[in-house]
DNA sequence: AAAGTTAACTTGTGTTTTGCAAGTTGTATT
DNA sequence: AATACAACTTGCAAAACACAAGTTAACTTT
């Protein structure tokens, strides 16, 4: 009964920002989504060869919650046999506009000298060609 | 040196989700946020008190990597000597538009029993000029 | 002015979550 | 039949967290 602990800890306040983050508000769920949506990763091992390192354990729990919450699917890989690919549904893309806004406010903030900016550019060029793209499952 | 480790830890990938997520991408800060933007609570009881029950170490932890981030600002109570008050800084209020595609996402996919709805409503009616209002400091 | 109260923390302790390494299972390839 | 790849699962030590209790500083009450 372990794996029902994200669910059963949801927390039902009502409150939309409560709900939202019990959803996705946990730094790797939302970098596995941008893995996904602005990178075009697909499988368990482009997951855990992000930037980030996640450990293999949690991205296997967040996945599973991800798919519980209809944020992503899980399907066979039509191309490999042995290799799944997960997707975004429409409840997932739907998190574009909140990534794009992360994007801004550190585009905004991040005085640093490595920050990049590629995809700033593409939100402040054409927003909503940039996410209609997004949602199209075009990566960027 | 411990108060020092959420700073230290700052991954300095030069991605913007990643440097969104090191500053507030973490449930409670969040909800710390809400409720200064959102609901007009500036103290440290406010904040114990709200629904969800941040405890208090944690609380006093995430307090200082807000200061320290510079997305808030402490300060003497005027009218309580032996309070404190906590304010957002622009940088703060700079994460409006993030809380807001929150509460735009959780309006759409939350279908539970008591889902709030008052802010959707106002973001709905008029997006512009409810960001203005928070940005000036009236909670809504 | 001594005693209580409120506000903002800090500290201690037990539990939960995480990170890392290693092992397992189910395909495919050789 | 043996090897390798992909997706996990398991075990354990370390870190983060929750909860209760204690501390400090600024008022208020008696």
């Amino acid at each position: 009964m372990s794996k029902m602990k994200k669910l059963e800890n949801k927390r039902q306040t009502g409150c939309p920002v409560t709900f939202g983050l019990d959803t996705f508000g946990d730094k790797w769920t939302l970098l596995i989504i941008r893995e996904m949506m602005l990178k075009g990763m697909k499988t368990y091992s482009d997951f855990l060869a992000a930037d980030e390192g996640i450990s293999t354990n949690i991205l296997a729990d967040r996945l599973k919650h991800l798919e519980n919450e209809g944020v992503i699917e899980k399907a066979r890989d039509p191309e490999n046999g042995r290799s799944f690919t997960y997707s975004l549904t429409e409840k997932g893309y739907d998190l574009a506009p909140i990534l794009l806004e992360i994007v801004t406010w550190s585009g905004k903030h991040d005085h640093g000298p490595n920050a990049r900016t590629s995809v700033l550019k593409k939100i402040q060029n054409d927003r909503e060609g940039y996410e209609a793209k997004l949602r199209s499952g075009k990566p960027g």
